[in-house]
DNA sequence: CAGAAACCGTGACACTTGTCATGGTTCTAC
DNA sequence: GTAGAACCATGACAAGTGTCACGGTTTCTG
């Protein structure tokens, strides 16, 4: 019998998933957590076979409670996501994740993927893995990164340089370049894309 | 026993809402769907007394299936979101969908909202409602809205004086009163305010 | 250890965005 | 029928963005 625990800041979608998976016969959900803090805390206590964790859940993301799961628990961890962004997939994979699926998933093709991963094999799903083979990696520096995270927030060049400690004709020259290298006309264009491919 | 179809895009949310929804003893999902199209086709098809739509669903989204079916189905349609903007919950009514409800919803509070539904009533989340009341109504007239709307595909003015058929100083002044009216510091900023509030 | 890349900054300049005033036409509401 | 709002446009100007050249310092890699 597989022990698992499941996490998904829905609660419609979690009630689903807990039931879908509990109709396996040899699949136990044997806990539920609606945000990344509980399912660390019931991953520790529970001590499960998997977690399943859905990427996009507070307080930061998926990949962080994974991280604090695995740093702490002898267990494997999949992480269902809606949009699969080959940088993130690169982040999971880092941090020693075992399966990456997207939500497209069929139902018993991940009840198959939570026996491969039990049994000790590692699953991403393939559409994923080739897109992030074939895309490009990150073309961008560390801090050409920072300025397209921070124009997601502010509005201007005076703010973004404020926030990152940088002067305002540096973090335009950071900008300028990020935009040639994302082939993007303005720097929100540009922290859109960079958003897309996972990178930030 | 009331008859159901449901239609979500993401295959393993669709088989696991389905396998939930079965569950109850007077609930019979006749079919599913992973798209509007399909959504529409099988309600011609199975006549059911009630019809679950998830809201951000190709080709265009929920709304558009629900009107389609409404117009043509004597069924009732509920709507089930992961981000409940006022805006579009506003749209969702003007166009007699019957049930609006979060992804945050127990599963057995949706089964009471699809009985509630199948009896005739009407159902709207109270926290969307809420908040749908308590914000501020749409601010913006419509050619600022399109010209918002546009502002989230197009990088420059020109462009979208060029889409809208508008001279670009024209564009600049529903630009800025926007900006004005949203205290909003970037045409950017004020999309995606509007955006957040389901007016676009 | 040397060279390359990244980081950081300044300054000049071109281009774009945004503000504001002004005004004509059309539509809507009282 | 009239007043007000919305739509549309032009022009002038200020503010902001983006480009580019240039150069110093630090970090990284071979």
């Amino acid at each position: 019998m597989i022990r698992l625990i499941l996490a998904d800041d829905e609660e419609l979608i979690r009630g689903a998933l807990v039931t879908l998976l509990n109709l396996e016969p040899d699949i136990d959900v044997v806990a539920s957590a609606g945000n990344g803090d509980d399912a660390v805390a019931l991953a520790r206590k529970h001590q499960p076979d998997v977690c399943i964790l859905d990427l996009e859940m507070p307080p930061t993301d998926g990949i962080y409670a994974a991280e604090q799961i695995i740093r702490s628990v002898p267990t494997r961890v999949i992480l269902v996501t809606r949009h699969a962004r080959p940088g993130v997939l690169r982040r999971a994979l880092a941090n020693r994740v075992s399966g990456f699926v997207p939500k497209s998933t069929p139902a018993d093709k991940l009840a198959r993927v939570i026996r491969d991963v039990a049994a000790g094999r590692r699953y991403v799903d393939p559409d994923i893995a080739a897109s992030a083979l074939a895309g490009e990696s990150c073309p961008l520096t560390s801090r050409e990164l920072d300025v397209l995270r921070e124009s997601r927030k502010s509005a201007n060049i005076q703010t973004i340089a404020k926030s990152l400690q940088l002067a305002p004709g540096t973090v335009r020259n950071y900008v300028s370049s990020a935009m040639t290298k994302l082939d993007a006309g303005t720097r929100q264009e540009a922290a859109a894309a960079a958003w897309d491919q996972g990178w930030i």
